[in-house]
DNA sequence: CTGAAAGCGCTTACAG
DNA sequence: CTGAAAGCGCTTACAG
């Protein structure tokens, strides 16, 4: 952080070039640490960088050179704390590898999306993560590979087409969720949470793999949506309780709808885990000490963050090669709830 | 979203001058808003523009025109909910006004805020808002602005020197949370959480003046500090609930903090607000529907994070004026737990 | 191993 | 209201 003192007009590797005595190009090699230059002559340059307290123009630098080492990511829901994780295994990665992260927050607003979307074309991101807003178009995969950036795609699948992507074996995930609760003795399990889209579907086709393997019947008024967020989860388990006495067991479209569970059944004086089950979906780091301790269906988010930035690491460097996917293999942690 | 068809050599200006047959300049100035192009002539040209599929740079524009309209932001604890949500405040108030944020995660580490901050400052950033991780130079903001970089800190204050500043009153909320105890008639209470640090004192100062307001003895065994996480602060309830069996209840560091601290009470078959009162900080969305729902003190994140843009904006636009600050009033919010 | 030259895509005075 | 020109700070062939 030692800067010797704020220069009037920013130093430039002319002023460099001048102070070193060799040319620009030379200043720009050993900037760049190219071994072409003589360690004597790189050591002079980075001296007289030093003492005028130079400051490397990345945008100058990404305009002549065409490469750019910016990635923009763009997050449907920060509020909910599994793509927190995801974005932070992601960007770990990333910065590690010299990019620099450029996040944009659409709050499942679609217009707001294709903003930010386009803002990160014009800046020049050498490639884009994308956690899709519900009801995304289909063909926004090929928009973005018609713009010439790669891109991969996160958690929530886009319908058709052929595209990286980073997310959870959404199914598997809860019919093995299901499969424990049926195992536990329930028989009146409900599906909670989540909005009509393609993980929704997803996972609701789970629930009822796992309620078929049991001979159970699938009664789709025990299916009840909502928006993924612990209010409304926790409303909507009210509804079930009051409608439906008889279930007793739920398992949810994510963990921070389970949370809303939770708090739902403790205000009623009801044990999550004796009184009524409940499974999480995702393993987010706040499953472990909720109360009680919720078992779910952990897909290692900030890992698949991880897997998320290899996939568009290799996408940049090989830009037509097949499609490359990440799905997390889903594991039921048992914990208390369930 | 309509891109005509990707080209083979992404157009410029230049090629939208020669297909609307216009200088380049009269370009830039629609390109621009400018209203010194006749509308004829701009609609020309922004149809050249569209036909062409036009991609602005803005990298090559804020080299030659030096403004830059990108806005760092570095979070030192995106797990932690309360970030999360002054982020997404913060941001819609940036992009609002037109700017792109440009996000980096610290994990409360000093080298790696290092290296982002670098990376900003050679990015030409507009302006950088800092959750300063602990143990930070209490000389930063200095060197910060010896960049030329507009800045202001939030959340956590850096000892001595001026600065821009977005954050809450910690002494006076948590003054606020003791005193609500203390009606309640408990007489032992703790102080749960945190780590030694700038915001950790303020809080701890505003536990002993409510203590002292109500004639009650500082204890200090009766601090017990820890990560700001759930797990840790979970843990140290344990130890609180074993050690110091007398204590009724407890104010907490922060809502994470408060959650843990539910999580130990649920597990020993205490209820939180009957058997044992525990208040939060910050009011984090979830707080609301935590089981049970969370007693603490509103400091409404969000809208702190709106007010950090702001604070930033107006030092943007005046960069010698003086220092300007923030400081969210506390409200608390009596919910169950306290 | 190093230098001279061209140019990335834009903006901004300066003329007219 | 529009055009010709210079230049932002860098990189990259091309020579030597």
């Amino acid at each position: 952080m030692a800067s010797s003192n704020a220069p009037k007009r920013p130093a430039t590797i002319l002023d460099i070039a001048a102070e070193a005595k060799v040319s620009k190009s030379t200043v720009s090699l050993v900037l760049q640490g190219s071994d072409l230059i003589r360690d004597e002559t790189a050591a002079r340059v980075l001296e007289a960088a030093q003492k005028l307290g130079y400051v490397y123009n990345r945008g100058a630098a990404e305009l002549r050179g065409k490469s750019s080492k910016t990635i923009g990511v763009v997050i449907n829901d920060l509020m909910n704390p599994f793509f927190a994780e995801v974005l932070v295994g992601l960007e770990r990665r990333l910065v590690d590898t010299g990019y620099t992260v450029f996040m944009a927050h659409t709050s499942e607003n679609l217009e707001r999306q294709d903003r930010v979307l386009q803002t990160m074309r014009e800046h020049g991101a050498a490639g884009i993560a994308l956690c899709p807003v519900l009801g995304s178009p289909a063909s926004l995969p090929q928009t973005i590979r018609a713009w010439g950036i790669p891109l991969v795609v996160m958690v929530r699948p886009l319908g058709g087409g052929t595209y990286d992507f980073a997310g959870s074996d959404d199914t598997e995930g809860v019919k093995l969720a299901t499969r424990h609760l049926v195992g536990a003795g329930h028989r009146r399990i409900a599906f909670l949470g989540g909005r009509p889209g393609p993980i929704f579907d997803r996972r609701v086709q789970g629930y009822r793999d796992g309620l078929r393997e049991a001979a159970l019947a699938f009664d789709k008024r025990l299916v009840f949506a909502s928006n993924p967020t612990r209010k409304d989860a926790y409303e909507r388990l009210g509804d079930i309780l009051a409608v439906e006495p008889r279930v007793t067991a739920a398992v949810c479209y994510n963990d921070v709808v389970a949370f809303g569970a939770l708090a739902a059944l403790g205000e009623r004086g009801l044990r999550a885990g004796s009184d009524f089950a409940v499974m999480g979906f995702d393993n987010v780091l706040d499953s472990a000490h909720s109360n009680p301790p919720l078992s779910t269906i952990d897909v290692r988010p900030s890992e698949l963050g991880e897997h998320a930035a290899q996939v568009l690491l290799a996408r940049i460097e090989d830009p037509s090669g097949p499609s490359r996917h990440y799905l997390a293999e889903p594991c039921l942690v048992q914990r208390v709830s369930g």
